[in-house]
DNA sequence: GATGAATGAGAATTCATTCAT
DNA sequence: TATGAATGAATTCTCATTCAT
């Protein structure tokens, strides 16, 4: 809140300035698409947003900030993830209960990619703030998740840890720059999320 | 070999000279442990080796040139991970065969976690080098994953892409900076290598 | 006068502009207190203020603006030490009036010691409004101070030079950011007025 | 002699990057006779030595780095002042000594009022390095000069005081950029000196 | 085999300043 | 009377890189 309505001037922002702070930050997911990360520059940033550099300084400290505020931002949209994972899960719906849960996942990957993935590479890289705010978004989400696998298979000794894993592999395959060639067959994502539902479900009929 | 034969002046090298390669190499993995990748310079690097930074241009184009460097060199201690998925799995000592898998894996990355992370966070941006030397690394080991996990539970629709997931649940782990900070409890390695364990042998047993 | 009656955009000021220029003046002389004059900006200056670096602008024209407004309000609080100077001394009195005489300028140097090292700076450095301003202030205290000394002294060869070293000596005391650390052993601004006095009698008394 | 050995690239320096150091430090000194302190920039000072100002970052940090090396090269030339302070001044000569005194005391301000006037602005203003080294250089002529004062008139009650008091009138009198218009009439520094002279003797002959 | 020396190129950054509201 | 918004123009500063020794 305080964000949104002082600048680094220690101006109140006004419409247009908000304006100008979401096109810069538009326009830094944009480039991040194309572009390798730390290649991205204050002034070619600037420049393509159509902004002097110097205005850039007026919003952001510098290139991480942009980056911190638009991860802020993506991750304020989980409301859908949640929405699948408050669901009742049962055995006998299981695999399409599976399924949507994967296919929102993928979903919220696709339409947030650059900045989970900047999220995820400055947090394994020890980055304190980007750290901290995956823990706080993944918590819930992990919590909800623990909680459906201990339900449906009571007998697993470390549902949480299976939890945290099958997070780690939907995360992994989601962020891949180009999906499967991980290994030496292409796959889809559409394939491996396959993959992945019938993991999920293996371990919670068993 | 023709690489470690002559360095970038064209001059055959000496014990001296293979060296000072060596000792660059070392600090470039010593100093990615504490510092961001990004921030890595040929400069310091250099000054940090005890060599002038001319030296550096001796034995390597660019930083990327030394990193790829250290991932080859990686790249080449995997006899150990294949010696265990050449065993045969069987149902009655499952849990400890895969146990002792996700230990062998884990230990890989201990030995090497600077190369694989940085192997992966290029490759993950599409850089060809990168990408295509974990092709050629994880081949073989999705093969033969693929193939224990086929022969185990032949009623797996998806055995190849479950695969796929699971190295890349365990790389995900593996790689991170403090691990288990991803959720809400902290989870040390060793307790998260369970919930793999569990969930590896959920999947076959099915 | 006419400074004071409007503004630079030529605005009458009112009650509410005059004391937003005098709040300016006063948070400069404030901030040199502690920082290094050549790091003083505009846009700090504004924001420590509490007013925008646009209003700034309403009432001076740049820094050295404000700066020779507050070095001119500084200027006139000079009753005091003429005051001293147009009382006889006599050779009776003398210590007691010496002494009076250096409290009372370095009760004045206390109290504008901001303005007062300011204007030294530039004037020493051949900027010529504060050369001048430094003329004008100066001008009448050494002219009394030239006459006292002639009239206590009249054999002294150089009265109106020696007039001239005294002030200079004094100045040079009083600017000084933590007094007596020119030497080797610390001393007070008091002990140094001692010193002072004792000089300025004995060449009285010589 | 550390900081003659390395350039802060941490390379050994050579002849010739003693000398590109020397230059740049040279012609410091030359442009701040005609600039002021504050509008000198890195970029200028590089191209008037003309290298360029990447080099000039290769001998120093920043624009007060060079100015304090020339402080610290000038405060190694204070011989002949401690030579003249060493000999025993005696009442018959008093006024030829002290006349020599001063005179010595002008020519070291002739050759070095740049880095004199800089140190002392710094130091004015609180900046450590520079207090320090003021201190430091000033600390053997005071305690010369005490003993002079002591010797010839040991009635005085506070001889170092008085020092510092003198040492302060002659160094303010030796800074001023265009000497005398501190009052109303032009003074040369000749005339000056004589009255720095007269004063001095007055007070030891009293 | 190693490195002093120097730099071009460009990126980050800062600031004073303007103008419309 | 005051201030959001934006920027031009410098300046600082960093780095990879080259070359002669």
């Amino acid at each position: 809140m305080d964000k949104k309505a002082q600048n680094l001037h220690g101006q109140k922002m006004g419409r247009k300035g908000r304006e100008t702070r979401q096109k810069i930050m538009d326009m830094t997911l944009d480039m991040l698409g194309h572009r390798s990360y730390k290649d991205l520059t204050v002034s070619e940033l600037a420049s393509e947003t159509g902004v002097s550099s110097s205005t850039f300084y007026v919003y952001f400290e510098d290139i991480e900030d942009v980056l911190f505020a638009c991860v802020e931002a993506a991750a304020l949209d989980l409301d859908d993830l949640h929405a699948v994972l408050e669901q009742e899960w049962d055995h006998k719906n299981l695999e399409a209960q599976v399924k949507k849960f994967v296919e929102v996942y993928n979903e919220l990957w696709e339409k947030h990619r650059v900045e989970l993935r900047i999220r995820n590479l400055e947090a394994d890289q020890g980055n304190l703030r980007f750290l901290n705010i995956r823990i706080e978004t993944t918590k819930g989400i992990l919590q909800k998740l623990t909680q459906r696998i201990s339900l449906l298979n009571p007998k697993l000794k470390y549902p949480q840890q299976i939890a945290i894993v099958i997070h780690a592999a939907m995360g992994s395959i989601a962020s891949q720059h180009e999906i499967g060639i991980t290994g030496a067959i292409r796959q889809t994502r559409k394939q491996l999320s396959n993959g992945v539902v019938e993991l999920i479900c293996a371990v919670l009929r068993n």
